[in-house]
DNA sequence: GTCTATAATCAGATAGAC
DNA sequence: GTCTATCTGATTATAGAC
């Protein structure tokens, strides 16, 4: 028997896409509440607020990305080099947004226009994943494979935020996700010179 | 004699730097009044609209930030190769940004959340400043100094997303202004690994 | 669980005195 | 050129029928 996807699951979907593509303060409940099939009073059967619902939007995009790259690094097996994890987690983060998940990609375009106190809390949801993050980063500079001329917390924050921003300016043609991950990771791994200083 | 600031370039700096820290649904026209001097009404003797305001902040963000980077690449001589210009203007991007202009930073902070008709003026006016970009990369891929391998349009996308990033999270600490857009330009033009593939 | 009707709030904008 | 008072419109949220 096929379970039909329930109203509560719907408005979050919808809430997700018009996250997305809107900015919080575009996103208004009629809106959102009509990309479920019903009308905006209907939301408040499902979720007490507006702040309620954009910060489970918030939380689910967070968790499903962070286990998305989480399995693919770890999906490598325990004998791959630690750039060859950080190289698998650029990958498969901007395939990740590239694929069009609505709830990672709300995340990167209102976050920080969220409230001070639910930024708070989705900052820290979303700690445990900077926390990889930086993992992955001081591993490979641990085991001589990367600079440790760089510092680990500006390249993390450079690295995030320019994986994040192609959700924003990616649009299929000539190139598919799949080269602009690779892409991506060229990039930020070898740089755009062709030679060393 | 000294001419003290008028009543609109208050309003207009005000504007700028209530729009880069709360973002444009944040930024009211009682906030930005405030940090005038003066009350909501009175900023309809200066500007017609509050969209009219926004509008002129992201001009002079804009104009702002292409004039110093321009100043900085073409202030190198005709002597300096393409990848030193490109160098100079990454370092000048972030030193820009880092200087606290609420200008520039607003731009980065509000761009995707303008009404359409808006950000495609807005758009219109960056474009300029994009295609001399776009030549600083293209200049460097034909003269052998970076690689063909990436493409131009995804590389200029990925790097103005990196650096104007920086605004948004970098609080002064160990590591000045100074360093950080050091380490933008190592990181772009060299990358993270420390060998080639 | 969804609807219609409506309240409450808030921010942009206007009118007109000074 | 700035103010006080007010209007308008949009949006979140509530009440209560079905």
């Amino acid at each position: 028997m096929v379970q039909v996807e329930s109203g509560r699951t719907r408005i979050l979907d919808s809430a997700a896409a018009i996250l997305r593509h809107k900015g919080l303060a575009g996103a208004k409940l009629s809106d959102i509440a009509r990309g479920a099939g019903m009308l905006a009073p209907s939301i408040y059967h499902h979720f007490p607020s507006k702040d309620h619902l954009v910060e489970e939007v918030m939380m689910e995009g967070i968790y499903h990305n962070n286990r998305h790259i989480m399995a693919r690094v770890e999906g490598l097996g325990s004998g791959a080099s630690p750039l060859v994890r950080l190289r698998a987690a650029i990958v498969a983060h901007v395939d990740f947004l590239l694929a069009g998940d609505d709830y990672s990609s709300a995340v990167a375009r209102v976050f920080d226009d969220l409230p001070d106190e639910m930024r708070k809390r989705v900052l820290a949801a979303y700690s445990s994943f900077d926390n990889y993050w930086r993992d992955l980063i001081v591993a490979a500079q641990k085991d001589g494979s990367a600079s440790k001329a760089l510092d680990a917390t500006v390249v993390r924050k450079f690295l995030i935020a320019m994986l994040d921003s192609c959700s924003s300016w990616y649009r299929p043609g000539k190139l598919g996700p799949a080269q602009i991950s690779e892409q991506a990771a060229d990039l930020l791994l070898y740089g755009f010179a062709t030679e060393r200083p």
